[in-house]
DNA sequence: TATCTTTCTGAAAATTATTTTCATTTTCTT
DNA sequence: AAGAAAATGAAAATAATTTTCAGAAAGATA
């Protein structure tokens, strides 16, 4: 597991310390595939801890932002999610506006326009999102 | 202007009514090109208007989106912005993350690439966001 | 036009998500 | 083991958005 090691040397490089939540709260977060919100993950945990802080939840994945494990993003529902970040791997989000399912997906070409684009108007990119909004296919032939 | 029939079409078959908060706030929101958030156009709208309230400007832009005359934007700095929205025209975005400033672009290759993802998903697409994010012309050059 | 019903407005209060505060506990150096 | 620095969890604070409500305005009806 590489991103733990990533964020120990994260952690002692700004002078933090290693503690057992925010262990725990990495493992539970690396666990899974999902978009957590600071919420659904505080849930999640307390199953398991209840004596965890919401607040230590939502620094803790401040802190996976910042060192880049983790990217937040804003999916129009009211909540700020956070999403595991694979180095050198950017991934671009279907989402269904019936059922909430999120697919990832990469493409190169898009990449590549998206870098085009930006040239044109002499930005120099430093990240992106790209989303589509739509029905999946579960929910479209229940409609 | 269309959108101004547009709107007063949509308000009519709710059966909610022409008011000249409303006229005043569309008259507005049109006029420039920017993307409001609702403190800021209120803001805008306070100095020519000092009797209009927050709440209704607000109101009124969720019914602005509502009716498709605005979309609603979340440039990941807290505060929901709603643009104008040109039929059967869509753009995406370029965010200076130093400045603030937003260029609209299209591209018609994105946006037939984003088709050809969606469907390979089974997905139907209902609309989409791309923004990216990085330094402008001008900031590039400050730095 | 006068009246009536419904919707709107603006101010303030409520709600929701996020962030901060602070007393106490834990980590990590010496 | 002791001290210094940072972290935790609960509660309070903040910020954006939404709702409430009493009075005002719109627009249908007579």
């Amino acid at each position: 597991m590489d991103r733990v090691k990533l964020f120990n040397d994260f952690l002692s490089q700004k002078g933090l310390k290693s503690t057992s939540q925010r262990k725990l709260i990495l493992e539970t977060f690396l666990e899974s595939e999902s978009h957590y919100s600071t919420e659904e993950l505080y849930l999640k945990l307390r199953k398991e801890h209840p004596r965890i802080g919401y607040a230590t939840v939502h620094r803790t994945l401040k802190l996976f932002a910042e060192c880049g494990i983790a990217a937040e993003r804003n999916f129009g529902d009211g909540q700020t999610r956070f999403e595991s970040v694979h180095a050198d791997e950017h991934h671009d989000h279907l989402v269904c506006t019936n059922c909430g399912l999120i697919i990832e997906f990469e493409d190169q070409k898009i990449e590549e326009l998206q870098k085009l684009v930006a040239s044109q108007h002499n930005f120099k990119i430093e990240n992106h999102r790209l989303e589509l909004y739509g029905l999946c296919e579960d929910c479209r032939s229940q409609k």
